[in-house]
DNA sequence: ATATCAAAGACTCTTATTGTCTTTAATTAA
DNA sequence: TTAATTAAAGACAATAAGAGTCTTTGATAT
């Protein structure tokens, strides 16, 4: 049971452009650069992230990413979510099992969590220092 | 992000187990039954609850298996650590991120969640009537 | 017109899970 | 002591999901 890397790489990703300058944009060569990974893949997130109204895109020279909505309404699991989906994290697997309350204390938990979540904002952690992005850019 | 089908289906085997006249055994055969698994494939879920100390086992005949603990004494919490491990269910991916201010936040949600679980007991809900396990044996 | 950038889709690779089958070892009963 | 029963272990195959690349298309600015 583990987030994606896709999630881990999404919230780093937003992260960095929380810290952005008001009105600008960022490309995904340099945003992919800070987490080394490929602007292809990490364009595939973005794409998500877009779709979830997260983020804003625009194609074209000066083109880029940037925020689509005020940093204080994004929280950690606005961003697992869009990554994530909407699945269950466990869904019984007896058949004919309606109301199976083994699923409902695990729903129960689930619901917990993502409610913690969802009091996290992003824009918390991304002011504090030590959250350097990049660790070992060659 | 969810829970493995083993996971699932360990759950399910505890509370048959749980509901077992005390002193009784119980072979992977009639556990398997219930819920319409291999016993084979049952039988390796099953020892790694064994080895997690929360059912013992005897083999030959007359053997099978029965809880190693007083049954207010297993928690879902248990159960899932015996199938998934001690795993974390998110690891910064950034290279020399130590202290990653994200990680923080998932794991404390993270243990918040093994926390209620570990307050949560099989037995509490193995009591209650409508946990009928096999809904639709043939 | 050209350079720049995001979006989309096809595709491959890798890994973890799921599940089966076979063999071995322990226990009981005859 | 032999036969029947049962758990444990390990090798193995099948599946599915995630990770990641490459190529094409379409929008935007200069």
């Amino acid at each position: 049971m583990k987030y994606s890397n896709a999630t881990n790489y999404a919230l780093h990703t937003m992260v960095q452009l929380i810290r952005l300058p008001r009105d600008a944009s960022i490309g995904v060569q340099e945003l992919a650069k800070a987490q080394q990974l490929s602007p292809t893949y990490l364009s595939k997130i973005l794409t998500k992230l877009t779709k979830a109204n997260l983020i804003e895109s625009t194609p074209g020279a000066k083109g880029g990413y940037r925020l689509a909505r005020g940093e204080r309404d994004i929280s950690f699991f606005d961003v697992i979510q869009a990554i994530e989906g909407e699945s269950h994290l466990f869904d019984c697997t007896l058949h004919r099992h309606e109301g199976c309350l083994i699923e409902k204390v695990m729903r129960d938990a689930e619901a917990n969590m993502k409610q913690e979540l969802q009091e996290q904002l992003l824009v918390d952690i991304a002011e504090q220092a030590g959250q350097q992005q990049g660790g070992d850019v060659k």
